[in-house]
DNA sequence: TCTATTTCGGACAAAATAGTCCTTTATTAT
DNA sequence: ATAATAAAGGACTATTTTGTCCGAAATAGA
């Protein structure tokens, strides 16, 4: 569904979010192991959340990356997506036409419309806050 | 969603099933055509498709690539994907995860397991027979 | 100020996916 | 039989995705 690079950004979101919940800042080798990934590849994902202003960066001794308590209120998996896929992987045709729409749809089109239509509002209607305390409160894993 | 050979699979099979449906044979060159793919390539995966006995293939003059009656009533979506990207594309977790179930969930398993079994449901109930005859019915595209 | 720590950023490398090319094999019609 | 047609199959190439490596820049503490 998503890229390699879109699931270790929303995980290292995820990680982050909880620790700064806790008031705590956490390096790039904390996240990597944090949610098991390629640590070189996680600080290149991180570098464009940082760009993007959905993660805070601090170099050096006690350095590390954060998020506030905002970003995580205001934040959606949908943004992350966007960052990292673009938007076309949410509206990718499942037959793959470049053209895939209600005028000139695919076989496919109109089964999938509503799955896609759910898929849309639970990206967008999913906020870093919620997943934070389902970690806690459902056990939920960012690591297996 | 699906890989790209998935995707010139599944366009493929719909148009044999149309053409055979109105008792004509179709060449690779016809279907590269009528699905807009690349040759070489639709050929590889027809090739994969004749073996696991979705579509049949003749060789020679007047040869081609055709799928009887009861294949088209009785093949689904499911059947296809699963010849060409296996099982584990539907079953992949969002999140990457290795182990992602109902007992060790990433953070958004719960979130999408609705929509997974509506895909999984989708797929399975969906015979090329009802695909082949949205086609005139629906007007709907196999190219753009 | 010096050193250790940590992110930044660019170049590079590996692996997977997507796609091509060409020879062989089967089949049909002349 | 022969020639033409069309799929089968193997080897090869290209592109994209995934991932690594290393030096530079920033920062904090001794």
């Amino acid at each position: 569904m998503f890229s390699k690079g879109c699931e270790y950004a929303i995980r290292s979101v995820i990680f982050i979010a909880n620790k700064s919940t806790e008031g705590e800042r956490c390096t790039l080798q904390e996240i990597s192991i944090g949610i098991d990934s390629p640590l070189a590849f996680t600080a290149k994902i991180l570098q464009r959340l940082t760009k993007s202003d959905i993660v805070t960066s601090k170099k050096g001794p006690n350095g590390g990356f954060g998020i506030s308590t905002n970003k995580i209120n205001k934040t959606t998996l949908a943004e992350i997506i966007h960052i990292i896929d673009g938007s076309a992987v949410l509206n990718h045709c499942v037959l793959g036409l470049d053209q895939c729409s209600d005028t000139h749809p695919c076989p496919v089109h109109h089964k999938f419309l509503p799955i896609r239509n759910e898929i849309l509002q639970l990206v967008h209607y999913t906020y870093l806050k919620e997943i934070v305390s389902d970690l806690s409160i459902l056990n939920t894993y960012i690591r297996t």
